[in-house]
DNA sequence: GGCATGTGTATTTTT
DNA sequence: TACACATGCC
């Protein structure tokens, strides 16, 4: 019992570690060692004498739960990490539908889509109700699918959601409730679930008497990482998972819930006491990752923040550097900047790989990523365009989605109109003739996946369908290498066999897409690159089904955009959006584009809530420092979209920075004081900013 | 009729 | 840059 590593825990933490039975909350500021702390308590659960497996542990991404269970594991002297479940509420989800789905009339062999594969499906069902014919413009399909997301996220009505974040779409209500009927349709018929369904299913699960006690009862405990950011849905699971069983810890910070365009919802971690009766609350305080001037500035960014658990945050780490607030002329200037305190820390020892530049949306750092390349200076980004979303990595997986499930039609959709001469209406008529819409609602569970003579697939191979001429050759090519992954060789009559490995078929796929693919797009040859590594991925696993599955609910994180595949580098600079430098830290921290507009983004600022959470983002952003923050400000946005003129605007320092914030840092003023900027004193505080600032800006 | 191609425009954050 | 919509070509 007496764990050498309860020694190292501060009292808080060891209370939450040594916790025993019951709803508990951990209220864990940033940088208070909640990665630790929940490490710690599922060793000490296993050492308690619980069965590893019968843990549940749900985090944010992938990456944290391993993460979480190797320090696990390395506590009680298990290399390799521990057989607990671990992962995000979407991978656990899809994990216990695969076992459970039946008493949900779930069919085994669901499929998985994201969230532009559910963009295209309500862009098909869209354009077949000829909504956008109206003379009003009727929501897109981006926008459909973040409102459907969001009603069943948020389990709130249609009109509701609509009424509070989609007020510009409340009149086309009607038209946009029969697109979602029609959308849930389709998906069933297609036994395709989108990301919302694998909660909705789990939480199904939870409710049905016999099977849903069953998947609670097996876990002894819960715990839930980044708590602050599930959504109703989630929460509703929680609850229908621990009916009986009370024990469920919950970590998060009111202050860093940063998702609610997810529907998630800061409700959840405030009203957690009345939810689970009994709950016990343990706040940790001591800040162990930043600079006491760095949290005293993160501090006064927070002060004037709304309802909140109260917890000040305060830190041993004594330190005479404040942050910075380096003030640029333009965008050209900070980006110079960026690079000279990152080379600067470079040399005085910092690696890259301890250093961060952060920024609120995935295209703020464009104009850094290539004077980064320029300058040789590796880097890896994080968030922003993900690898997965790129067209020509779809277009890969759509043939081997509709190899896994014939009747996915949005992979049929997509691979169809790669042939020459095949548009949206020739592409539904192949689907038709190929009868890729199954008659719905489908009863009968579909035999051996599909592989039977009923599939479209099957229809495809033995029976071609007619093909513009300028399609026909690659039609007979796309049959060969689709036959080919189904084991059924060159000739029709043979009967299948085994399907060959996964890697093989990736390379058969490839060897039929890559002439299309370099008709198609602009840059084939930095898109290979892309096409490759997705091989190499594959190289991973046996199963075609998994790697999709894991493809679409883990993607690799990173893009490789302009640098050379970071991997080969030994020090790489971190480039990350905000969101996606959620639970890390660095030891030097740059967040750039600093400018109201921008953090806040413009988007978010239409009502107070908005507001809020960007100043919850921005202090997620300054908390991830530990010795130094740089904090970057461009007065000048230029704005070039007709050729290269001097038209530009002049922005304001960002508003969560007002004077009382301001002065926790050291002012720095870059190029500023050319031509006649000379108004802007080098070193004048904030509010000077602000008043010059108002010269220019109406 | 339906496809390819050109033009304008809006553009957050992610499982 | 990707998407929606308009125009011109087969």
């Amino acid at each position: 019992m007496a764990s050498p590593w309860l020694e190292e825990l501060n009292p808080a933490q060891r209370q939450a570690v040594t916790h025993g039975d019951g709803p508990l909350l951990i209220v864990a500021g940033a940088g208070t060692g909640k990665t630790k702390t929940l490490a710690c308590r599922v060793a000490q659960l296993i050492d308690r004498g619980v069965a590893p497996e019968r843990i549940l542990l749900l985090t944010f991404t992938r990456r944290a739960a391993d993460e979480m269970l190797t320090r696990a594991g390395r506590l009680i002297g298990e290399t390799g990490g521990v057989k607990v479940w671990g992962g995000t509420f979407h991978a656990v989800a899809n994990r216990l539908l695969r076992i459970h789905g039946s008493a949900v009339n779930l069919p085994s062999d669901f499929t998985v889509m994201d969230e532009s594969d559910s963009a295209d499906l309500m862009n098909l069902i869209r354009t077949d109700l000829g909504v956008a014919k109206t003379e009003r413009r009727f929501p897109r399909k981006n926008t459909l699918v973040k409102i459907y997301s969001h009603t069943v996220n948020a389990q709130r009505p249609l009109r509701e959601v609509l009424e509070i974040h989609f007020p510009w779409c409340g009149e086309d209500i009607e038209g946009i409730a029969q697109i979602f009927e029609r959308y849930v349709r389709r998906k069933q018929e297609q036994h395709v679930l989108d990301y919302d369904d694998l909660l909705l299913f789990w939480s199904a699960l939870c409710s049905t008497r016999r099977v849903g006690e069953k998947v609670a009862d097996q876990f002894e405990h819960i715990l839930v990482d980044e708590y602050q950011d599930t959504n109703t849905l989630q929460a509703e699971i929680l609850r229908g998972m621990r009916k009986r069983h009370k024990n469920l810890t919950v970590v998060g910070d009111d202050a860093q819930s940063i998702y609610s365009f997810r529907a998630a919802t800061i409700r959840n971690i405030l009203d957690f006491p009345s939810q689970f009766p009994g709950t016990t609350v343990v706040t940790l305080e001591q800040n162990y990752r930043s600079t006491q001037p760095i949290l005293a500035a993160s501090n006064a960014v927070m002060a004037p923040a709304r309802e909140r658990y109260t917890k000040e945050l305060w830190s041993t780490r004594r330190s005479e550097v404040k942050p910075q607030l380096v003030t640029c002329l333009d965008e050209a200037r900070q980006t110079d900047n960026v690079c000279q305190n990152i080379l600067a820390h470079l040399e005085q020892g910092t690696p890259l790989m301890r250093q961060a530049v952060l920024f609120r949306a995935g295209h703020h750092s464009a104009v850094l990523e290539v004077e980064l390349a320029r300058r040789n200076i590796p880097f890896h980004k994080f968030g922003g365009l993900k690898f997965i979303e790129a067209a020509h990595i779809k277009d890969m997986l759509a043939f081997l989605r509709i190899l896994e499930n014939p009747f996915d039609e949005i992979s049929w959709f997509r691979v169809l109109q790669l042939f020459e001469g095949v548009g949206p209406r020739t592409a539904q008529r192949i689907m038709d003739a190929l009868q890729v819409r199954r008659p719905s609602p489908a009863p009968a569970p579909l035999q051996g996946k599909g592989r039977g003579e009923g599939s479209p697939l099957a229809r495809l191979l033995t029976a071609p369908p007619t093909m513009p001429p300028a399609a026909r050759k690659m039609l007979q090519e796309l049959r060969d290498a689709f036959a080919y992954c189904r084991g059924i060789g060159d000739s029709p009559s043979t009967l299948p066999k085994d399907e060959p490995p996964l890697t093989l078929q990736v390379e058969r796929v490839r060897k039929f897409y890559d002439p299309l693919f370099e008709r198609i797009y602009e840059n084939p040859a930095v898109r290979s690159r892309d096409l490759d590594q997705l091989a190499m991925i594959a190289t991973r696993y046996r199963s075609r089904g998994r790697f999709i599955t894991d493809l679409t609910l883990d993607p690799p994180r990173a893009t490789s955009d302009l640098a050379q595949p970071p991997f080969l580098e030994e020090d790489w600079l971190t480039l990350s959006t905000i969101h996606s430098a959620k639970g890390c830290e660095w030891s030097v921290v740059h967040i750039i584009h600093a400018a109201d507009g921008m953090i806040p983004s413009d988007m978010a600022v239409r009502d107070e809530a908005g507001v809020d959470e960007e100043r919850r983002l921005f202090y997620v952003a300054m908390t991830r420092a530990k010795d130094m923050l740089y904090v970057y400000f461009p007065l000048r946005y230029y704005h070039r979209r007709y050729g290269l003129g001097d038209a530009h605007n002049y922005a304001q320092l960002t508003r969560f920075l007002p004077p009382p914030a301001c002065a926790l840092f050291v002012k720095q003023s870059v190029h500023v004081s050319v031509e006649d900027e000379t108004a802007l004193e080098p070193s004048g505080d904030c509010a000077t900013y602000d008043r010059v600032n108002r010269l220019w800006r109406d």
